[in-house]
Order: C-alpha cells, then sequence, then structure tokens
DNA sequence: GTAATAGTGTCTCTTAGACAATATGCT
DNA sequence: AGCATATTGTCTAAGAGACACTATTAC
C-alpha cells in the first residue's frame, strides 16, 4: 500500500465523486441531463450522472470523468471540462462528500443508454433545473454554475463546435447561441463579431439548400 | 462509522489538499506566496501553503482553507476564493493525489508566521513562479491558473477591496491595478470606468495630503 | 514661480445594437 | 411574381485608449 493510503488511514478522506453536466441545445432552449437515482441514498430523485472516483482505475481527474460518462451514459464525451468542486459534511446524507463537477455540451441526437444505478435519463430544462429543489443533493447548484459559466463563454463566442454538426450555416450558429442565451441577437452584429474572431470559415462552393435561397455552409476554423 | 466511510473502504479515496495560492502586489509586480517544505516528500522544495482535507474538523471546503490558512500562516485569510481542483496519479510521489485549490488577495503588510511542515516563508515574483519547474509537485501550473483569474477579474475592475486599505486615492487604486496587470493603465480612462461602475465613493472633505496637490480619499462602494 | 501630482476634457477608434436594403432560390 | 430566407450596408451609441489641458498644494 502506498504512502498516500497510510496518510488515509491517519485521517479518512472524503467521499469523492466525479459528477458530470451535461447540456444540450433543444428546441425550447438549454437542457440538462438528470438520471433518476437508483439508490443507495435519495432513491428515485434526479441527479447529475456521475459515479465514484476510483484512483484505481483513474489516471487523473479528466479520466475520471470519462470513465464515469462511459459506465453511466454509454459514450464517451469529448470536450467534458472540469467545472467546480463542491464539498462539505452535510450535503450527502452518507458523511462528507466532494464532487468534482465536469460539465459538457453534447449534440442534441447524442445517443445514451443509462448505466448501473440509473433508472431513467431524462432532459430537463436547464433553468428549471438550475431553480429546483427537489434535486437530489446540492445538484441544484452545480447546474446552475455550469450554466451560468457556458453562457459566459457563449457570450464571448466561444463556440462549442463539437456540439455541432460537421458543417452548418450562419443562421443555425446564430440559433444555437440564441438558445443557449435565451435572448435574441442581431443578425448583422452576430455575422461581423463572428468573422472579426475568425472562428469558422466558408466551405466554398458548399451550400444548405431548403425552399428558399441556399445559405453558404462553414467548418469550425 | 459512517457510511461514506464505508465506502472509503470498498473503494481507496484520494489524499486530498487544500492548497493556498496566495498572492499580494509589491513593489515589482505581482507576488506569490511560498513555503520551503519540511518534508516528508519534496523536502526543501518550494510550494504553495497547503494541508491535508480533515473532514472530522472541516465543514466545507471553504472551512478548510481557512483552517489551512490559521494553521500555515498563523492568520485568517477573508476572501478566499475556490480556484481549481488538480487530480491525478502521479502528481504527488506517495500516490493518488487531490488538491483543491484557494486563492485570495493579501495586503501588502500582512504579518504571516510560518506553521508547522514549513521551514520558511518567502515572497516571490508570480510570473517567475508560475514557470518555474524546480517547485514542488505541479504548483507551478496552480500558480499559473491563479495568476491568469486575478488579472482577468481586475481586467474587468472585479477589484479585491479586501486587499486595500479603508480609504485609498484613485491613484493608489491605479497603480495597484498597474502592478497585478504588468501594464499601464491610462488614467482618465481608468476613472471614468471606476465611475460608470460606481465601485468606489468618494469621502466628503477627506483628502490624502502630502508633498503637492491633496488626492481625494475614497471606500469601497 | 516651479515642481509634482490630482483631476478633467476632447478626440478618435473600435465594437456592437438597431434597422433597412438587397440578393437568391423555390414554387 | 411572390415568398422566405440569406446576406450586406448604414446609422448610431457606448466604451475606452491617447493625449492634452487645468487645478491645487508644497516649497
Amino acid at each position: 500500500m502506498s504512502a498516500a493510503n497510510d496518510e488515509n488511514r491517519k485521517h479518512p478522506m472524503p467521499f469523492t465523486r466525479v459528477e458530470l453536466c451535461l447540456l444540450r441545445v433543444g428546441e425550447q432552449g438549454l437542457q440538462v441531463l438528470l438520471g433518476r437515482r437508483a439508490g443507495p441514498v435519495e432513491a428515485g430523485a434526479w441527479a447529475l450522472p456521475g459515479g465514484v472516483l476510483r484512483i484505481d482505475l483513474d489516471a487523473d481527474l479528466d479520466a475520471a470523468a470519462q470513465r464515469v460518462a462511459k459506465e453511466r451514459l454509454g459514450i464517451a464525451l469529448p470536450y467534458l471540462r472540469q467545472q467546480a468542486a463542491f464539498g462539505g459534511a452535510t450535503r450527502d446524507a452518507r458523511g462528507w462528500a466532494l464532487s468534482i463537477v465536469y460539465r459538457a455540451l453534447a449534440p442534441f441526437d447524442m445517443a445514451l443508454h443509462a448505466g448501473k444505478r440509473i433508472e431513467e435519463l431524462r432532459w430537463f430544462s436547464a433553468d428549471d433545473a438550475a431553480a429546483d429543489a427537489s434535486l437530489a443533493f446540492d445538484h441544484e447548484a452545480l447546474i446552475a454554475g455550469a450554466v451560468a459559466d457556458l453562457r459566459f463563454e457563449v457570450e464571448a463566442l466561444n463556440l462549442p463546435f463539437e456540439a455541432f454538426p460537421e458543417q452548418f450555416t450562419l443562421t443555425e450558429v446564430q440559433t444555437f447561441c440564441e438558445l443557449v442565451l435565451a435572448r435574441r441577437l442581431d443578425k448583422s452584429s452576430f455575422r461581423r463579431r463572428l468573422a472579426e474572431r475568425g472562428c469558422v470559415a466558408p466551405l466554398a462552393g458548399q451550400f444548405r439548400t431548403g425552399a428558399n435561397r441556399p445559405a453558404q455552409l462553414y467548418v469550425p476554423a
């Protein structure tokens, strides 16, 4: 046994988990993925999917988050980003609990499979969930933090292209941002800002056709 | 023993610490407080002051950071802010280690007393330390993150008044910001922005006198 | 008066919101 | 042609940097 675990014996270490705050943009706005807990505590309550940190399996925190995504949701999540740490004696009835929260934005059509200890996965309105005191533990606060930080980034036009299709039109980008931010954006100004940042590049001669004027297709740049 | 500690038995939990990234504004710019380690590992190396999370003593992470400040530095640190979490199998030779980093800005004249396991406390240039690979563990990266985030806040004029004297002149505020950001600011523009945000209020009839024109004194607002 | 710092004014450039005008493909 | 959406252009206001000017005290 390592010296670190000797320390563990001298002072008990907190019950440490990784929680995933997976968001997506639905037709009504930002959504967050919650799972109905199978137990052992807060059974039946909706909570962020998460799992125990396994120092025998996980090389670091990022790897732990990826493993938990795979186990609980059946999928690898690129672009998981560390969001915050919550720790305290009273946030979990089982004792002193430490949660490292990871955040990611999912494409709308991502396929998920509820893993062990999750009875059902469902998408909820992110703003409702961020203010829903009936969620398990303090997950309401974790969601609020993740939503605020995502909005801050999108507001600054740091776009999460991993959640986009390979090719997209500028109108689609704008609609995406409007749904994240829950407010309308000016078309002209929005395109000017996109062009200034140089974060998208047109695909020469590629257009999305529909019932009216075709739209130039773009890729991340 | 609580259920959480039953979980600890089933899966070993990481060696969890709180590290303090204490910054201050010196005459040459931003400085960070480092302690020379007394052991057991990395003895003699400079590192952020920190300590083991004690779930029997600390109600939550913030309380843990306060306790560590008291034990290691002999002082209470108001306005400690959670900065980030670093965790991995290889960052501490003793085994899987998780560090929750807290950041605070200290007044320049704060009195400190090196606590147990610290042989000496010393202020270093923050930019040098953020690029100094000879520091213990990965503390170089923790410092870089804290410095970047503090600069971001000061850039947005979210000023850490806790590090200010009770009363101050606008020139003193500007000098403070210039030392944090390591660049010059325009006086007129700086005062305009301060006034717009309404974050300082003049003390009617109170002036700082010196060898030349007296300066209006302000307080946080 | 001179030096030194405090405080203000003006000009301009950049950014972005509001809103209008034009372009293009479909039916 | 008429519709719906794409794309561009113009006007304006806010914010901030550059820089110069004025103000006030000590000596």
